[in-house]
DNA sequence: CGCATAATGCTCGCAGTGAGCATTACAGAT
DNA sequence: ATCTGTAATGCTCACTGCGAGCATTATGCG
């Protein structure tokens, strides 16, 4: 209402008018491990749900995220957050001048059975290599560390970028990295063009770099990981990555959970998002002694094993400490 | 050179179409203050830098955000990172169907003269509440809670969220959620519309919420920071709180300061950010131990007090440990 | 009733961290 | 030559948090 200052003029010279999509990652975590909804397109390779910004309709592009995952998914999502915006010019491929933005948001839900024609995917399907559970999908791990010493051969910048991101130690939230450097090392198929040498940036998400141009989608090892329409893989992995540093500093597990639930099941979502597993005993004092959770009187019944008393999140917690989050050792 | 898939063919229905911006922040540290690079504009207030997106021109985002810094401020920055991306219906004003996003970036440098017709400001000018260094610019802060808690009244939820946002504890992280509660409260002027209701979305950057709606620019308190141009003030608070959370985990100090340093100057610039005081000695254990500097012979001279050593970053820490960073105590 | 499966309790040992005390080394003023 | 102010450095001590285990208890089932 005020009226505002010099409006629409910083600047109004040309300014390319550009697309503006909107990309979900909506995660949820079912049989211990994370999933992600995906939508088929006439044969095309499993989409994150996603649309163009109806900017009459939605007055804050988090409103016209939920709208548009509504439409398509039939969820109503509770906790959203904005990812990153990816803006290359060999994503969208749509026409020569008009670039294609997509604004990516990540939204966690519970446990819900498929909606629409829209159908979960195990997100370690995708990124097979980020999960270090035991039995879990980290067999093929000495197959893919073959390719990637293959890849970086006696090249020092590669060997160092390889102990960075691959590790020891391993560090869970640099999923991303990871991800870029198997896709510049041509491990990694994907809906896009090759990777090409580019000017290295800096830090977060961007094109593939450090190729040798050589790679080629084709070569990449089936094995490691299902492809994704366009660069949805690497959206996905920015979630990944995203939803584990936050698990640390922010109560969003609960997001996952049910109202109530076993310590057992609060740290079996805390692993299945780190992808590694925790030390049963100090994982429940930790969260005791946090003042994340209260129990409720009641207990499990008919499992196996010993009753469980049954905890819920307390949201007080926040008015307490600082950062409220599951600690994940890295190590 | 690989043959696409399906290309831009997903949902191209309408999508309208939308004026992208980028929009820089950009951090120096000098004499133990953060400062940030704005432009006046005939008579404006204070505004960021930044410019439309050229998408003929720039393959990245990334790489045309540094093309317009380059030809704004003459600059040449290193480290350059996506902060978020600005979508509100409130913000750009520009028509009514047209939406105008923009991306904004952070960018850090080591000090500089000021660039072309660009000058830096403090940024506790802007966010004085942000500053719990004695002596320098805490003073007001009596004032700041006076009015916070008449804000808050009795209204249990706006209590929680203030208990919440400005502690105790403090958490220096939190620089969003304090500059929003206090735009929400009306304790802020800003160049944009008056704050109204809006159902509540999440975490995150998001437009204005929990206000009673009588609240008007007018009633700002000049003395509570200064404006900026359209939500550049708002784009300044999230760029701060991600340095101050990026500092304990990543490197990022490093890119503000000089070749060689004392750690006293390491130390003071940590302060500057997190804008709190550290424990001298503790600080000086805490970095030698990490690996993250390393001596080399030389010593300063010619200042008070004993000589120090003069240390330069070894950027080989991030083979040795995970997020390698300046822990910063949050209490 | 014995076994398998979990939930819970508790203990050690060690590594970080918060707070100080004490000492050393220069530049400048007296 | 001394004295004073300002920093750089060394070192201690108490406490807390966390990694790893050992031990015990409580149910469902065959």
């Amino acid at each position: 209402m005020g009226p505002m200052g010099t409006s629409g003029e910083q600047d109004s010279g040309h300014g390319d008018l550009v697309a503006m999509t909107l990309d979900a990652v909506i995660v949820a975590i079912s049989a211990g491990r994370p999933r992600l909804l995906v939508v088929d397109r006439q044969g095309q390779r499993p989409a994150l749900p996603s649309g163009p910004l109806d900017a009459e309709q939605d007055a804050t592009l988090e409103l016209a995220m939920r709208r548009l995952i509504r439409t398509q998914t039939g969820l109503e999502v509770g906790y959203v957050e904005q990812l990153y915006t990816f803006g290359d010019r060999d994503r969208g491929a749509t026409s020569r001048r008009r670039r294609d933005i997509s604004v990516a948001y990540l939204a966690l839900v519970r446990e819900t059975e498929p909606a629409l024609d829209a159908r979960w995917i195990d997100v370690y399907e995708l990124l097979p290599w980020e999960d270090r559970r035991v039995g879990h999908g980290f067999e093929q791990d000495a197959q893919l560390r073959v390719s990637l010493e293959n890849w970086a051969g006696r090249d020092a910048q590669r060997l160092d970028r390889l102990a960075m991101t691959f590790g020891p130690p391993w560090d869970g939230i640099r999923v991303l990295d990871r991800y870029e450097l198997l896709y510049g090392a041509g491990l990694v198929a994907e809906g896009l063009p090759t990777p090409t040498d580019e000017p290295d940036g800096s830090d977060g998400p961007r094109g593939p770099a450090d190729t040798d141009g050589s790679a080629t989608p084709e070569r990449a090892d089936p094995g490691f990981g299902g492809p994704m329409a366009l660069d949805h893989r690497r959206i996905a992995a920015t979630a990944l990555g995203r939803i584990r540093g936050k698990l640390t500093y922010r109560p969003v597990v609960f997001e996952l959970l049910p109202e109530t639930f076993r310590l057992l099941d609060l740290q079996r979502t805390v692993e299945a998002l780190a992808g590694i597993e925790l030390h049963k005993q100090n994982f429940r004092r930790l969260v005791e002694r946090s003042g994340l959770v209260e129990g409720t009187g009641e207990r499990t019944t008919g499992t196996a094993g010993r009753p469980a008393e049954l905890f819920r999140y307390r949201p007080s917690v926040q008015l307490e400490r600082p950062r409220p989050g599951v600690g994940v050792p890295y190590r």
